[in-house]
RNA sequence: GGCGCAUUCGUCUAGCGGCCUAGGACACUGCCCUCUCAAGGCAGAGAUCACGGGUUCGAAUCCCGUAUGCGCUACCA
């Protein structure tokens, strides 16, 4: 693949962005950027009803998060715009009109509740649903008669009633349909919209596409496609379908199945070099074992050769391991810098904000290889903001320990830890190690007693640390109140 | 129902006729490290390559059926 290809992402502006599309729009950037090529983003906003608001700044917004930048398109501008379908209504007109012209479409008058009685009966007889075709040789009078009833017309395809089409999918292979299965679909509305095929055919070719990269679910629809190319006197793109993204009970991957938006994952803490990985391997891969890569190990090595045909479950087990070796790969500050608006979105509403920026930033090496991702880190850290820990008291006599020898060993750690002046690891190391042996007390003992009463948990950071960073003034404190809860047990 | 596509460990995958007594990763189990948890190291369990027929000296790999799953079947994309 060594010719630039010129590749284009359609979203319809209809919801946040799926990782399902947002993973088609990858491979395409891949493509090009793998090429040389270019990378179009055209946005297919055709259908009224379904348009949401806001939709087309959240795509965007998700294109822009994991780098997919695009080369002509929405505030880009390119040569071939408009990039918005809604403004190149009189390019499909003009298509649907010649081929009307041509015989090889037709203005259909049927409402929408005869197409819905017909189909109803369709599937009551067990015959394949379909427009039966009630228009396609209507008279001219006929037509002016319905033209007089003042009814306006969506314009409908004329499928050929015999013959094969076929194409050649570069991931598929060579798929063959019967025309005698595809029904007279719609080209262009009565609002005077066109629907997706047509848009699609004029487009890619108005914008001169080189490659189709989509789902799988168009594999269909794809024919309809070629005889459009075709009735247009157009040369057709090549056609890449790509398996899809199942949920895990392998259903195509939908809302149902738990978070689908890219920016949930955005804002669920995962990186987007993770999101960037782990989606490429979805239904692409590399080698046999090749996992983790830049994007621009991506981009170097990306070919629609090495992308299979099953669909894949999407793994959050995995995604979740991979974004922990990406968090783990960031450097301290900019781990740090990164966790930062997760921790003031996370923190309890107790904890003073603005955070102090140095005191975070000795916090957050201690979980830095401990999280899996951001929004954990605020749960993870939030005992060295609070000083209201809750915690079950008995959590503060450890295993083989009872109610005294914990006592006894906080009053003597208490008195242990008084004097040190520096509170460092290497401070508390030296005096609290040998009070475990002095007090006949296995260092787990000693360390557990203190790491809840210190944090509130028995899982933590380790303990040296985690004083250092909490300082003496707090860590006595809090030593103190655990001794009055385990005496007031 | 019709049409289309797919089918290798639980999951993601490598494999494109002999290198496969099927390799890697996640998850899982055990051990090591160790103040807990992670991380890391080592080891292990886990796939009769959906099933049945061919073709071939030889098939996970090629062909044909069957089964199962998924997708499409709108004046939605």
């Amino acid at each position: 693949m060594t010719t630039p290809a010129r590749v284009r992402f359609a979203p319809s502006p209809t919801g946040r962005p799926h990782v399902g599309n947002i993973r088609t729009a990858m491979f395409n950037w891949l493509l090009a950027r793998h090429t040389g090529g270019s990378f179009v983003l055209r946005i297919e906003d055709t259908d009224v009803a379904r348009k949401v608001e806001g939709a087309l700044e959240s795509i965007l917004d998700g294109l822009k998060w994991l780098g997919l930048d695009w080369d002509e398109g929405p505030e880009v501008g390119g040569d071939y715009g408009p990039y918005f379908q809604s403004q190149r209504l009189k390019l499909y007109r003009e298509a649907a009109e010649r081929l009307v012209a041509q015989g090889d479409a037709y203005y259909c008058y049927c409402s929408p509740e005869r197409l819905e009685t017909m189909r109803a009966e369709q599937v009551r007889r067990k015959e394949p649903p379909g427009y039966d075709r009630h228009c396609r040789d209507l008279s001219r009078e006929e037509r002016a008669q319905r033209e007089a009833e003042g009814i306006t017309p969506v314009v409908r395809f004329k499928v050929p009633l015999t013959g094969q089409t076929r194409f050649n999918d570069l991931i598929f292979g060579e798929v063959v349909f019967e025309n005698s299965t595809i029904d007279d679909f719609v080209l262009l509305k009565s609002d005077g919209y066109p629907t997706y095929h047509l848009a699609n055919v004029v487009d890619d070719s108005a914008m001169k596409i080189s490659h189709v990269i989509r789902a799988e679910e168009w594999i269909s629809s794809t024919p309809r496609h070629i005889l459009l190319y075709r009735a247009l006197g157009l040369e057709p793109p090549s056609f890449v379908h790509h398996p899809m993204i199942l949920g895990p009970d392998r259903a195509k991957l939908s809302k149902r199945h738990g978070a689908v938006s890219i920016l949930e994952y955005r804002e669920q803490g995962y990186l987007p070099e993770t999101m960037f990985n782990f989606l490429s391997l979805i239904g692409w891969s590399l080698d046999d074992k090749t996992e983790i890569m830049t994007r621009k190990e991506l981009v170097d090595n990306f070919s629609l050769e090495r992308i299979g045909r099953t669909g894949a479950i999407f793994n959050r087990e995995k995604l979740d391991w991979m974004n922990g070796v990406y968090l783990r790969s960031l450097s301290g500050d900019d781990f740090t810098r990164r966790a930062m608006p997760f921790l003031e979105r996370g923190l309890p509403p107790e904890v003073k904000q603005p955070l102090d920026g140095d005191y975070v930033g000795r916090i957050m090496p201690l979980v830095q290889e401990r999280a899996r991702t951001l929004a954990e880190v605020a749960e993870l850290t939030d005992f060295f903001f609070t000083d209201q820990l809750s915690y079950e008291p008995g959590l503060l006599i450890v295993k083989k320990m009872d109610r005294e020898s914990a006592v006894r060993a906080l009053e003597a750690a208490l008195r242990k830890l008084e004097p040190v002046a520096s509170f460092d690891h290497d401070s508390l190391e030296a005096v609290l190690r040998p009070l475990a042996v002095e007090l006949g007390l296995k260092t787990g003992q000693l360390f557990g007693a203190l790491r809840v009463a210190v944090t509130g948990r028995t899982v933590a950071p380790p303990l040296f640390e985690t004083m250092s960073v909490l300082g003496k003034e707090r860590c006595l404190a809090r030593v103190n109140k655990a001794l009055g809860i385990l005496r007031r047990m």
